[in-house]
DNA sequence: ATGAAAGCGCTAACAG
DNA sequence: CTGTTAGCGCTTTCAT
């Protein structure tokens, strides 16, 4: 803190003020390493006063790990998103680890960031967007940089996963919604595939199939709120034939109500009955009051980075996927709850 | 990629593969190093099958420059702060660098996370959230280490700013309010004392007095959609009295939007005009229509990311101030626009 | 254009 | 509990 010298201080200068050897140093800032009570306050103080501080490089080069965890997210600034990448920095960070952040825009490559990141020696990687290809998930696994995927389905049995159960997800807004005594359905969903936008909407109406109800399907430009207000103008169309619609995301839904208030005046829920998916903070907004299936992103986010630590711990761990079940939230756009 | 060794692959190997010297090697990695295309290529080749990667931390160690850049943020899943960090994101890696996030929770001590960005030889830091103490900044002045701050203010002169202008700001929601016929006014600001957020709030008051105009205040718990929700019990409370309500955030305004809805039945513009501020993308949906002020993430992001750049290169530049303009945006919360 | 040699700052055996 | 000795994997003069 005093000195103001040109050339940053090393070890080396701390050892030589506090009269011990670099090892000592090295010990002090080292939680339970073998050392005297005395010696490390001692070394603590020397360096205090030099404005030392250990250089996590060298460090990492000496260890042969940085704790840096990275994570891969696209569209951050999208509700969900960005509730996983706060909880999951949170999360990262209390494991003692430094979240490395590489946000994805749509035309990214993202075989090269990943590449990337592999170069910092990252202590594991936590991919929640695209998917990455097979080669380089075989290159992680050929680098033992645990990889753990979050939403992008488990058909790919070479890396950990977290994601929801599609097929419950799909059931319980059926159940949801016929329960409330919708009959004529719809399901709003973007055409881009994905493992759990497009999954759970594809599980609806594969469950309104089996129950040989009627289905009208609307697809949508994407997930977002843009997207439902134009596809709620097909929908406001279909509005004397449908009396419940399942919206793949909160978003979409939120979008597709709006549009129906401007240009049909719908009321919700007497004229239609609406699910979402995901329980974005919006979702409980005055303005929507959206009954919709909780996705918890919380609990989502912790059992990755625990299924990453577990590997890091243990690199030959059997794979592993978790699946997790949403939970209804019976708001204002359902007429009623089941018990 | 052939191979499946145990221990990861070196320059080292490299070179021997290539049948060349490891500095070779590094030349072949460097952009513009004297290197003949023809060894380059060897290297490469021999990489490749090998599956080499450079080791960022000993380059790190010997060049003394990681080329991390930190992102210190709060309230990550606020849409305003999430497009920002965004934003940073893809900027500060289109520029070669790679972001390392700190997301800071109310409690969290930031000088602790700021000081272990420190360790990992950051190339310089964007703080968007609490402010630092001066004696963080001092510490990284001392390590060299450019840090720039958002909407901190510029009140401290020791370290590089963007900010909006909150002058300007208040009297731009003034002018909006007053414009559109509105005269018995009010303000909606959260008590935490905050540059930018409760800045620009006292500026619109102050504006206001100036004018000889009364202006009732209403102070929220913080700036989220709850505390204006909440607060918006009181605002109910003196509709009679009021004709035009400045929200220091969007989110706020929303909040206050639908509590007034809710419990009042107020119809906007009709009954009372507000303007937010920020612009979020939320404030465009179609159940608020909210007329705000524009607060561009991306020019204050480049700006802060130019500064950085700039300092990075030249550490003795004197300090900089970014100053921001709103721009008005006219939805359908205020009765009128002006042109 | 290339190779040899000398570290960057730190930690991890190994002795004592 | 402490000091000595080797590197970790890379870049970078400096010769050639």
């Amino acid at each position: 803190m005093t000195e103001d010298s040109e050339k940053p201080v090393t070890s080396f200068d701390v050892a030589r003020r506090a009269g011990v050897s670099r090892s000592m140093v090295s010990r002090a800032f080292t939680e339970g390493a073998n050392i005297s009570e005395k010696s490390r306050e001692k070394v603590l103080k020397a360096a205090e006063e030099l404005g030392y501080r250990v250089n996590f490089m060298a460090r990492g080069l000496q260890t042969r790990q940085s704790n840096l965890v990275g994570i891969v997210a696209s569209s951050l600034d999208t509700p969900f998103r960005s509730r996983q990448v706060r909880i999951a920095a949170r999360e990262i960070i209390s494991h003692g680890y430094r979240p490395i952040l590489l946000t994805v825009e749509p035309d990214d490559d993202i075989e090269q960031w990943l590449s990337v990141m592999l170069n910092y020696n990252v202590a594991g990687v936590i991919v929640t967007s695209a998917t990455p290809s097979p080669k380089i998930i075989q290159e992680c696994r050929r680098l033992r940089t645990p990889l753990v995927l979050i939403n992008r389905g488990k058909n790919q049995d070479i890396a950990d996963t977290v994601q929801i159960d599609v097929q419950q997800a799909g059931e319980l807004a059926y159940t949801m919604l016929t329960r409330s005594g919708a009959g004529r359905l719809a399901v709003v969903h973007p055409q881009t595939p994905s493992y759990s936008v497009t999954g759970r909407a594809h599980a609806f109406a594969d469950k309104c199939s089996s129950e040989n109800v009627e289905v009208k399907e609307f697809i949508s430009a994407n997930q977002s709120y843009a997207a439902g207000y134009d596809i709620g103008g097909n929908v406001g169309l279909a509005l004397d034939r449908i009396d419940g619609v399942f919206c793949a995301t909160d978003l979409l839904a939120m979008g597709v109500m709006d549009r129906l208030r401007a240009d049909w005046n719908v009321r919700f829920p007497d004229d239609l009955q609406v699910v979402g998916c995901d329980d974005i903070e919006q979702a409980g907004w005055g303005a929507y009051q959206l009954s919709t299936m909780r996705q918890d992103a919380e609990e989502q986010v912790l059992a990755a980075v625990r299924q990453m630590s577990e590997r890091i711990e243990n690199p030959e761990m059997e794979i592993q996927h978790f699946n997790q079940m949403l939970t209804p939230i019976f708001r204002k756009t359902t007429l009623s709850s089941y018990d």
